[in-house]
DNA sequence: GGTCGATAGATGCAAATGCATGTAAATCGG
DNA sequence: CCGATTTACATGCATTTGCATCTATCGACC
């Protein structure tokens, strides 16, 4: 399969995201069925994550919707039921007018954690049984540039 | 950040994992934003393909339910909304009463191959210029070997 | 052969999602 | 400073999704 995608770089390129793309499917299968997300959907669990890992604590929706693969609108709807759940907190921007600032209350960052904890055992069993350490380390690597080329346009 | 990473075996597959999980989701957002998926949602696309690769022609939908990050339910009536539409048949597995079979119509073929065509190229101009070729093939083996020790429980 | 548990897929229903659009605030061009 | 454009977020509405459940068939066991 490798063999012939060296033939063509466009379709090197293509089979390589295939593969991500397929890697990233099987993982998050088993993830989604463990039990720490029975009570709160990845979506969710990605937006007390990203939050926790702010920070200043605060961040503008805007920028939540970077991180997540999620609409506009369904990340804002998102939020607000994370907020009548009593997991964030929101307040309109200071220093705009048309924006929302979102942070982390103290029982959202608790669930974060303890939902955090059972997600990073599931992850070990799943990718460390899979891949050396020096593999693990290419493969955030390679991911990692990856991603950064593709965010700056 | 890998540095420190290094540390714990846990904590590096855990920073693996969300690493990958991020270049897949921005890479995912810059392909969805493409004409390629104006009228075919990606899990729909994502059907049509995994048909198109299938050798015999047929797939049962419990297969594709494999390949799909989607539920039993979810998968079930989107294969029925691409039969309304033309791009799929369904057949009734002859040596299994319960089970359907499943397969590319004409129409479903043409228009995964003509979306294909787009969406490779969108993939090469955002993963070419973001590895080198052996970069990219390093990448592709790391996945494959991801995927397959997943999927073997 | 008959019973029992497991599996494949369909369906009712509530919840989540995206698209189009609305509102308000910021920014730009003169 | 003012109108026009753009940006940030919210909302109405139709579609999609998942959970729980249902039906039908398969397989194992006696």
């Amino acid at each position: 399969m490798s063999a012939k995608a060296t033939e063509s770089p466009v379709r090197l390129a293509a089979e390589t995201w295939e593969s991500l793309f397929r890697a990233q499917v099987a993982v998050m299968r088993r993830l989604q069925a463990g039990p720490a997300f029975k009570n709160l959907a990845l979506n969710e669990y990605d937006v007390l994550f990203t939050l926790s890992r702010c920070p200043s604590g605060w961040l503008r929706l805007n920028e939540l919707n970077d991180h997540v693969l999620l609409s506009q609108s369904s990340l804002s709807r998102l939020v607000e039921r994370l907020e009548k759940r009593g997991f964030v907190e929101r307040m309109p921007a200071p220093d705009d007018g048309r924006g929302v600032l979102i942070k982390l209350t103290e029982a959202g960052r608790e669930l974060q954690k303890q939902i955090g904890r059972e997600h990073v055992r599931d992850i070990a069993a799943l990718v460390g049984p899979a891949l050396t350490g020096p593999e693990q380390q290419e493969l955030l690597r390679l991911t990692e540039k990856l991603r950064a080329s593709v965010a700056m346009h």
